[in-house]
DNA sequence: TTGACTTCATTGCAAATGCAATGAATATTT
DNA sequence: AAATATTCATTGCATTTGCAATGAAGTCAA
């Protein structure tokens, strides 16, 4: 049989590590706010900019525009975001953040820093390089 | 605002890179083999280590077992590969290949080396040095 | 302006997932 | 040996997902 070794496969071995990482970050911080990780990926981007529409965050943060829809409505539950029809183009639904949306944000962005700290740290020097790979297998 | 960049965010960045190289995989050479990631990582053990339980390809190909248990069934289903019961330990399920699970192997594997050589070449030579990161993400 | 296209967001549906619970088989303890 | 605990694989259930289809709103061209 042609040899094939999984431990050295790039797509097993980039799933499982962003899976782990992925994985902890959620249970360490996004569980107890009862928040999966959808839902922060939408929160991170309108805590950057406010009144985005559903198309423009599927575009910035990678997600399914179904995903992002839908995380929007849990996010609208949860009193988080509000959505509004956009007035100046109908078929837009501005997304924004809510006071306690702002609130709840305040308190995980310090936490999200000092993970990705934590991370970079476990890189050590390499982090850097390790960020560009990462370029350059995203802009491929 | 306390300030966050979801785009220099390791997990997410992580998380988007994993996904697209694995999606590429996917759909380039599995979708055409009726197969799922999820089936591909049983087969890829199977083919280095033959007559094996499924609580040991859980933990040597990081998934739940009973992702694994339903990937197994569903390969069996395809006739790739055999489910029978260990005859020392009636608790463990050994899966093994059939003639056409190696057939299909002997096909996948040349292209999964390739596309693994491919993402090798694009990191260029950064690429030991990005295995290397994933190791410590991994065993951190 | 009317009609054909395009762009948005949501939803239906089938499939996949994680986790807990089940039940069967083996180990361990008393 | 009997009772208890542990290990293993599968399954039930609720949730999430991806994709296609829908319908509403806007754009463009004849």
């Amino acid at each position: 049989m042609t040899p094939f070794a999984l431990n050295d496969f790039l797509p097993y071995r980039l799933a499982v590590a962003a899976s782990r990482v992925s994985r902890a970050f959620e249970r360490r911080y996004m569980a107890e706010a009862g928040l999966s990780v959808s839902e922060w990926r939408v929160l991170a981007h309108l805590s950057q900019e406010s009144e985005v529409s559903v198309r423009e965050i599927q575009a910035r943060v990678d997600m399914e525009k179904s995903k992002v829809s839908r995380a929007a409505t849990r996010l609208e539950e949860q009193g988080l975001i509000t959505k509004v029809v956009n007035q100046t183009d109908r078929r837009l639904v501005s997304l924004s953040l809510t006071q306690k949306g702002h609130e709840v944000m305040e308190k995980l962005i310090p936490l999200a820093n000092r993970f990705n700290a934590d991370l970079q740290r476990i890189l050590g020097p390499e982090s850097k390089a390790f960020h560009a790979s990462l370029d350059r297998l995203l802009n491929e």
